[in-house]
RNA sequence: CCAGGGGUGGCAGAGUGGUCAAUUGCACCUGGCUGUAAACCAGGCGCCCUUGUGGCUGCGCAGGUUCGAAUCCUGCCCCCUGGA
């Protein structure tokens, strides 16, 4: 029922286009999946993103695990019944949480950190220390609060201290994230309830919901993590890797996808592609820090491709800027899933081909033209930049809707282009046309 | 006419002798967002410049008290509420 097969390989470069096959469709790659965290799409029906032609959606596991929500779904008979859509699923494994609840709020960086400062390092390295006690006892990966204002100083009130917790609803202003050999003790949140995620429950609760792939639970690590930190956490990421298999044990339903860590660092991500490709999964993700800049995630992607089987599918989990695209399909991957096109969309964020366009600005309030001058979409048809920008500014629910079948629509086309351009051998030459008049 | 309350930066609304160029919210401007704690977050938002623990102007208007006033006093103008 799945299969992967590889249907052309680009001449120039390492790009590949593909099938997979999955029992509820074929996704063509490389593909995008569009991001459906909590079961939808937000601001976009799952109806309407397929007729764009997405192929493929990723639900999250830890948003159904949290308050049992799986064990609803699990009488609605899975996923794809309670979602009542036909279309391939795959579900996150819930990790990604524990990094953005933990480094992530801790470092305040994502994936790929951009800027470096010295300040910086020196406190990440502080907070790495406190995660790297010995193992029998648990692994306080960060247990701090934020206390600093808008001006960098200390006020009177607790008002500006709230300022810095994105969202607002933290819980007394601590992120509590505890890493054990055996999986991840967390603090939900949403409603501060203590919750525990492993590699066993996770696949369990995965196996429930029923995506059509699903991946394995890692620990993924932050770019301002140390060597010493990131080889810990990826010893701990394979041997869960190891458990996830042992509880999944193969059914024709579902396939599992291992997930390939070692933030920047090469040595690591050589061992951990090499361990992660001596196991049986179906295909791989590469998680975790990508580096310290864009360029970082190139060499990411150079140091680990090589390692895994050919024939497999590769998923680069959670890329997804037009240039990090390019480049990682460059370097041989089929699959992304991004929150980029929805997330840009309801912050106001267009794509075009002449590059990104903030559509609040009051600039566009009077313009005539579409979104973007080529886009084939029913927005760019119908709607000039005047009508968007004017529903943003008032926060009208339909500016972003607006704004999102757009936004899906846009980079769907994109990857349908991509496509293309590596059947017909094309790939670089579309490729600076499109990054020249972007960057 | 009498009694009471009030006039603060684009708007709303704090502050009632120094720590006030003035809390906060909205609006506005600029950035950011990469396996979604995100329809979010950060910064700016009187004028000037050599961009600084800098200069100037400033809380209805005009005076005054004080080392120092958005804050106290006097007069004037305007607004709101109740009563004739």
């Amino acid at each position: 029922m799945f299969r992967f097969k590889i249907l052309t390989k680009d001449k120039r470069s390492k790009a590949r286009l593909g099938i997979l096959k999955t029992p509820h469709g074929i996704i063509h790659t490389p593909n995008l999946a569009i991001v459906a965290t909590k079961g939808s799409i937000r601001g976009l029906s799952f109806e309407q993103a397929r007729k764009f032609g997405a192929e493929i959606f990723m639900v999250n596991t830890f948003h159904f695990f949290r308050q049992e929500r799986y064990k609803i779904v699990q009488k609605f008979g899975g996923l794809h019944k309670f979602l009542n859509i036909n279309y391939p699923l795959m579900t996150d494994s819930g990790g990604f949480q524990i990094f953005s609840l933990g480094f992530g709020m801790e470092h305040k960086v994502g994936k790929v950190a951009d800027i470096f400062p010295e300040e910086k390092q020196i406190n990440a390295d502080r907070a790495v220390e406190q995660s790297t006690l010995s193992d029998p006892k648990p692994n306080f990966v960060l247990v701090r609060s934020y206390t600093q204002t808008k001006n960098g100083q200390n006020r009177k009130g607790n008002k500006s201290e709230q300022s810095m917790l994105s969202p607002k609803k933290s819980v007394n202003n601590k992120n509590l994230v505890k890493v054990y050999d055996d999986g991840v003790e967390f603090i939900d949140p949403y409603n501060g309830q203590k919750l525990f995620l492993s590699p066993e429950i996770s696949i369990k609760v995965q196996k429930i919901l029923g995506a059509d792939i699903i991946f394995a639970f890692d620990e993924c690590t932050s770019p301002l993590s140390t060597y010493e930190y990131t080889k810990k956490a990826l010893k701990r990421t394979h041997q869960w890797a190891i458990k996830c298999l042992d509880e999944f044990s193969t059914t024709k339903k579902q396939v599992l996808f291992g997930i390939v860590q070692g933030g920047e660092y090469e040595d690591l991500r050589k061992e951990s592609a090499k361990f992660v490709n001596s196991l049986p999964f179906f295909g791989f993700g590469i998680g975790g820090s990508l580096g310290k800049s864009k360029k970082d995630i190139i060499k990411v992607l150079n140091w680990t491709l090589p390692y895994l089987y050919e024939n497999k599918p590769r998923h680069l989990l959670g890329i997804g800027e037009i240039d990090d695209i390019f480049n990682a399909i460059e370097q041989g991957i089929d699959l992304f899933d991004c929150v980029i096109p929805t997330r840009w969309a309801r912050h106001g964020t267009g794509f075009s081909f002449q590059g990104r366009i903030n559509l609040k600005s009051s600039k566009y309030l009077t313009d005539r033209k579409p979104i973007d001058l080529k886009c084939q979409c029913q927005i760019c048809q119908k709607y000039p930049r005047s009508y968007i920008c004017h529903l943003l500014r008032e926060k009208e629910i339909y500016g972003i809707m607006l704004l999102t079948e757009h936004n899906v629509f846009w980079i769907l086309n994109l990857f349908k282009q991509i496509r293309k351009s590596i059947k017909e051998n094309n790939f670089k030459k579309f490729k600076n046309l499109i990054i020249n008049k972007w960057y």
